[in-house]
DNA sequence: CAGCCTAATGCGAAGAAATTGCGTCTGCCG
DNA sequence: CGGCAGACGCAATTTCTTCGCATTAGGCTG
């Protein structure tokens, strides 16, 4: 589950952990990616390396948790008055970010760190939170809404499918046919 | 791309990788995944440490490469005697190797290990070689084929995404659905 | 078939990172 | 105000990683 902020803000704990995220988050972009070491980020955060190695228990763990926070949203979705309008407007920044270079490190990074997947999780749920409120709100506007399910199948799986193993472009026209397909089926179930 | 048989059968650098290869198998079986090191692997392979490092970079490299030969499918598609039989035949077999245990890790192993997605690729090429016979088939008896494409999005692409992101349960019923949803687009082209 | 030539391996040392025990300190709670 | 549990700093030890150099295997040419 990686180290989540446990005291309250204030205390040292929240410092250390602060520190040390910062310390990765500046030294990614100084060194790069490559050469981040637990020793050389515990030293930039003012720690010692035996700290990081008990909170986080390796470097793909710490990274795992700093990639997750890069990838939480900082904003509701945009209104632009409409289901579909939404829902592209949405996927198409989606699959921008995530398709990014960088997006691709932090969703790698997020996958990898965590052995029993929270991470991964949580970057399920940020984006299944994101596609609700686009949902509630099409449905205040008496929209016919499709399965939040069915969202995650035909919008999200196949561009992370792509991203993660099928390294290619990603065109808008395809992006488009992915919310095209999901609007297409509003309504019918899918589940698990 | 990680370290491919460059010499030919016989060589001694083709015993090398071999003996390695076998080795991180024996080993994962014996002291588990989490306790594998390049040093002990080297060791029980009767190489050096050295060596290892030079062929294969790390250890997520090295694990890499044996997790995509694993995820090797060994042989052609079953022939059910149809395009639904075989497809549901063939997602219900694929989603239950990829979402055990094991599967999980060797997907994570070949996803996360290769820094330029080689490995990933090669994962989605066995998938849509296993796809495309049977679309072929299919097509020797006159029915209408899917595209590729489409049976990635709609078929592999959703399963792929709950094993990575939601270790949930993949019931039979969801499998069924997804290939339900596939034949139902059958012939409409999809592309990126 | 003999001998060269490239590339991969073995070996060992040096440097860096990971792990662990123990003492100290912070900050929460009675 | 004082005790207590948990987190941190420090330092020694172990293990992993990197690197230069010598050696050898195997392919290739004459």
């Amino acid at each position: 589950m990686s180290a989540r902020a446990t005291t309250r803000p204030g205390g040292r704990s929240a410092r250390v952990q602060q520190s040390v995220h910062q310390a990765v988050r500046d030294l990614e972009a100084e060194v790069g990616r490559g050469a981040l070491t637990v020793p050389l980020i515990a030293a930039r955060a003012g720690v010692t390396p035996s700290t990081v190695y008990r909170r986080w228990g390796d470097l793909r763990e710490l990274l795992s948790d700093v990639a997750v926070e890069r990838l939480r949203p900082d904003a509701p979705p945009a209104d632009h008055g409409g289901l579909r309008a939404d829902l592209e407007a949405w996927t198409v920044q989606f699959a921008e970010e995530m398709s990014s270079a960088p997006g691709r490190t932090y969703i790698r990074d997020a996958l990898l760190g965590d052995p029993g997947q929270g991470s991964a999780v949580r970057c399920s749920d940020y984006a299944a939170e994101q596609l609700k409120a686009i949902g509630v709100r099409a449905a205040g506007r008496g929209e016919a809404v499709p399965d939040l399910e069915t969202l995650l199948d035909v919008v999200v799986a196949p561009l992370m499918y792509r991203i993660l193993f099928r390294p290619s472009e990603l065109s808008q026209a395809y992006v488009g046919r992915l919310v095209a397909a999901a609007l297409g089926r509003a309504g019918s179930p899918s589940g698990t």
